[in-house]
DNA sequence: CAGGAAACGGGGAGAAGATCTCCGTTTCGT
DNA sequence: ACGAAACGGAGATCTTCTCCCCGTTTCCTG
């Protein structure tokens, strides 16, 4: 049921209005994804993104396929980001540290709702979007790491993991500027992660699949 | 009205299973503040700490006056664990390193309670120790970094902050766990911040002002 | 530029969930 | 063993989110 109107909407060309609501309401929906959660309120986004809350319902049948939608978005541009790094930059732990400031700015973090409880994980498209960039990310890292720029102990989850924490609003704060700091403290992990490595580290780096288990 | 209910708590010595439950309610809260945010259902905590729900509302009039013993009880504890690193260690960037993930193992991510709403930043308590608390993680950091051993560019509040994100639980899932990562994220943050500087860091560090405007 | 269809926005009903109290029961201290 | 204090569960009240209704506005087409 909740394809539907997406579905219908391609149907016939859709009125400029409409189509640019849906786009705004996209951008305020991944904006309070990382800020305040998947389980934000729907109204709030819809007041975020400047329209009426029966505007939002209109486009999306339910908070599901938002996310559902939000999400390919995000992981759509972040595949982006990896791709131009990976061709553009000839220095491959810049490329590597290019990547990583991008995906901040193109706030990785709404890819936490990835991970609301009732989202649909065995989508193909998603799971097809999500290894695309898997594959990206895993090549810029193994670029860096074997041109001796990377320390061999860390792996893609490590560096999807922290981005994703370091670039979350700070809790509790409605607006305490994340963006201030989150480039020292990306920059900072990825001196750590420089090779050579300057401490062992402990346990094993995280894998989607610790996240399939909910 | 709040700070009532403690107030006349120490006026008679209390019950044992009123001081045991009352020790388990600041437990809880700790935990279920740093995993779901300040605005966690009292209800939960509760249950969390295997109390009725009426027990946590006769120990604590209202959410606020919960949130402010438990910043305060983590604060505290935050503070002894850099005092004993200090005065343990002889090495300066040892001492860093153990204050940190003693630290993150504290649930230093309690502390974002501090930034809810509708606390009172201003109590006199809270500032003493919040002030103390600054005082000897500065000393640690200058400590370290008078030895040579820390990137002279990065301030106490990006060790703070990151931290605290860090340790966050991962936001959309209830349990994912980020105590099997967190340790290696903060290592690799750490080995970051080690002399000499790989790289160049931009903006400043944050600073307890930048969160005293909400 | 005018007619009609589609989209919009605000308000509010209904549902879900959180807060906080009441009161019978249990546990602690003397 | 007795009284006082604390406990726990259930439920009334209040807040908050969801989602629909319908009068109004905006956009496309002829």
């Amino acid at each position: 049921m909740g394809g539907m109107a997406t579905a219908e909407r391609r149907a016939q060309p859709a009125r400029v209005d409409a189509t640019r609501n849906r786009e705004r309401i996209i951008a305020a929906a991944r904006e309070a994804f990382v800020e305040h959660g998947p389980t934000v309120p729907l109204d709030a986004i819809a007041h975020r993104a400047g329209v009426g809350n029966a505007t939002l319902y209109r486009h999306f049948a339910d908070r599901h396929e938002l996310i559902h939608v939000v999400a390919s978005y995000s992981l759509a541009r972040i595949t982006e980001q990896a791709e131009s790094a990976l061709a553009e930059e000839t220095d491959a732990f810049e490329a590597l540290r290019r990547f990583v400031h991008r995906a901040a700015d193109e706030r990785v973090g709404a890819l936490c709702s990835l991970l609301y409880e009732g989202f649909d994980k065995n989508d193909p498209h998603v799971i097809d979007a999500r290894v695309r960039m898997e594959a990206v990310v895993t090549e810029l890292m193994d670029n860096a790491r074997e041109a001796g720029q990377l320390r061999s102990d860390v792996g893609i989850g490590d560096l999807m993991v922290a981005i994703t924490q370091l670039t979350r609003p700070i809790a509790g704060t409605a607006c305490a500027h994340v963006e201030r700091f989150m480039h020292r403290h990306l920059q900072l992990l990825l001196d750590g992660m420089r090779a050579p490595a300057r401490s062992e580290l402990c346990g094993t780096a995280a894998t989607f699949e610790d996240f399939e288990t909910t």
